[in-house]
DNA sequence: ACCTATTGATAATC
DNA sequence: TGATTATCAATAGGT
């Protein structure tokens, strides 16, 4: 449409490609509004000029359903990651200091600090790692007491069969 | 355009609402697909028509760096957040168990591990710990030299000028 | 769905 | 860029 018939290919002049391009770009905003109105419809239209200037148009009820709502999306993950991270960072930066590295930067107060975490841990390890022996100890005591018993019953069953234990 | 000027608002009958949606709608996207190829842009359109169908039409280039790399990225994002949380997790777990928490779960190699790591962690803390004084004694007695110089610096100043030092 | 009168979009030009 | 206009393209309404 306009002066002469104009074929469907590539515009090869490049300002003239830039003006079509803002010209149609216009024109296909505007349908998009118009069917929007005229019937009732939903459109989520983007369109990445070449010239790398995206322009979008989104119908009202689609502004939530459709590509906002992914951009949205997109940043409530990236925010999500960003605080993960910081927190994943911090803790890496505490691990680290627990097990004595990069505390070159650490203050006296801070290493105090640090000093009595890893006592009270030590501590609660030791207590539970002292618990196991005496556990298990009692553990083979139990057993050594069921075995014993054990022992007596079979013994009772062979004799109450005539049998002789050997 | 057409037969009589058509306002733009929204069509009440029904059918021919229908109607034109399907016509505007093919419009829409022949166009989107002519300024693609006319001026090397990428689009992007979603058409939901009220009676739930929904068109769509991408442009080649764009079906990967639209809503497609959309996609792609959420499920990125996606696992990389479950990625780090996992991370964040096990670091969570790690620090508590450091602190003596959460230990009953915990088998004698790993207690023992646990107790090897907090007692390195602690022999390193109170190295640096213990150097803090004795940096700070050094920086003392710099300044008392310093300190000294300078009184004698001033008492022959002093001097110089005919004062009496008090 | 097809047809066509008519409006709307736009290519060329300034 | 922005405005103008001759032309082509899209489409409203009727069949």
């Amino acid at each position: 449409m306009g002066r002469g018939k104009t074929e469907i290919k590539r515009i090869e002049n490049s300002s003239n490609r830039q003006v079509t391009y803002s010209k149609r770009k216009n024109g296909i905003i505007k349908k998009a509004k118009e069917i929007t109105v005229l019937c009732d419809a939903n459109v989520s239209l983007v369109i990445y000029g070449s010239s790398g200037k995206m322009h979008e148009y989104c119908s009202p009820k689609t502004e939530l359903s459709g590509n906002k709502l992914w951009d949205a999306k997109h940043e409530n993950l990236q925010s999500e990651i960003d605080r993960i991270k910081k927190e994943n960072e911090n803790m890496q930066i505490e691990l680290r200091h627990l097990g004595g590295e990069d505390i070159s930067s650490l203050n006296y107060e801070e290493l105090i600090a640090y000093e009595d975490a890893l006592e009270n841990g030590l501590t609660s390890i030791r207590e539970k790692k002292d618990e196991i022996p005496k556990i298990m100890r009692k553990h083979e005591l139990v057993l050594q007491e069921e075995n014993k018993h054990l022992m007596f019953l079979v013994q009772q069953g062979e004799m109450a069969h005539g049998r002789i234990s050997s």
